[in-house]
DNA sequence: TATTGTTATACTCTATAACTATA
DNA sequence: TATAGTTATAGAGTATAACAATA
């Protein structure tokens, strides 16, 4: 006598595995930014990409970091108010602001990096170089179908 | 010339991917119990659980989704006061709470579930039988080195 | 009119601590 | 004392709409 609900277990549903997956990298990497730089996800993701792509506008910061303009917009103001960022009136546009590391900034984000990379690493450690760039290729296989359900 | 700082790139950082794979697919699958049944992700899950092992109390809820007893505490509540679920006392230990699906919440998880199972296939589709396996290989050593983390 | 960015609002999620009732 | 579950609170994430300034 099979129950026909017990079909379904969370267990091995793959969206669940991937929320689990991603809740614990995700606090693993987090601990590093919060605890001793007391910074939140969408602040240092906004570091990291103004470490990576100097000057980017707001508009271009959404894009990079897959955050929406009010997420950027709030870590933006708080980045400022806490001297990591400097913001620059676009001559050409001036309802763009162009966003750069501050001194200070740049110094956060060359502290928070290598600690990032290293946890990185340690994940990455338990896979081959094989099955690493498997990973990459069936992730992005799978997003390219998720984002086809959301944008209906 | 080669800036240091460029040296990380959040595109190819491994925890971010993942969290935007997450987001998409807890997006994509996340519609289908909040707009047509008004269902919070941690009902939902709650729901599932009870479907597959009716019966639990709530620290197994807790242990089966990997949700803390608040979270779960509170889903219960929700549920239980749109009758989708009906507690018992445990007469072997007051203290627990021996949790059902009701037949109106039997009914609900009986709709919910095909849609769901639907929208996982479509998602899987985009990967080989192959690609299948090794993702969950994958994953679940990439999840173990993440909880080593955590726990220290 | 459309776009960039800000402000306001509300709801969910997450984490923590304090509490109750039982054991 | 320890455990199961509840209540309270606050910070962070997410989504939406309304708004100001500029194009």
């Amino acid at each position: 006598m099979t129950n026909k609900k017990s079909m379904f277990d969370l267990q091995t549903f793959m969206p669940y595995r991937v929320a689990v997956l991603e809740n614990a990298i995700s606090n693993s990497i987090a601990q590093l930014y919060t605890d001793k730089f007391k910074l939140t996800r969408s602040e240092w993701r906004v570091l990291a990409a103004l470490g990576n792509k100097p000057g980017m506008v707001g508009k271009e910061v959404v894009l990079y970091t897959t955050q929406d303009k009010v997420q950027v917009s709030r870590a933006v103001i708080r980045l400022e108010s806490k001297g990591f960022i400097v913001t620059t009136e676009d001559p050409n546009d001036r309802r763009n602001k162009n966003l750069c590391l501050s001194k200070k900034g740049e110094k956060l984000l060359a502290q928070i990096i290598p600690l990032i990379l290293e946890q990185e690493q340690f994940l990455l450690d338990s896979i081959s170089e094989e099955e690493r760039r498997q990973f990459v290729e069936i992730t992005d296989k799978i997003l390219v179908r998720a984002r086809e359900i959301i944008s209906k």
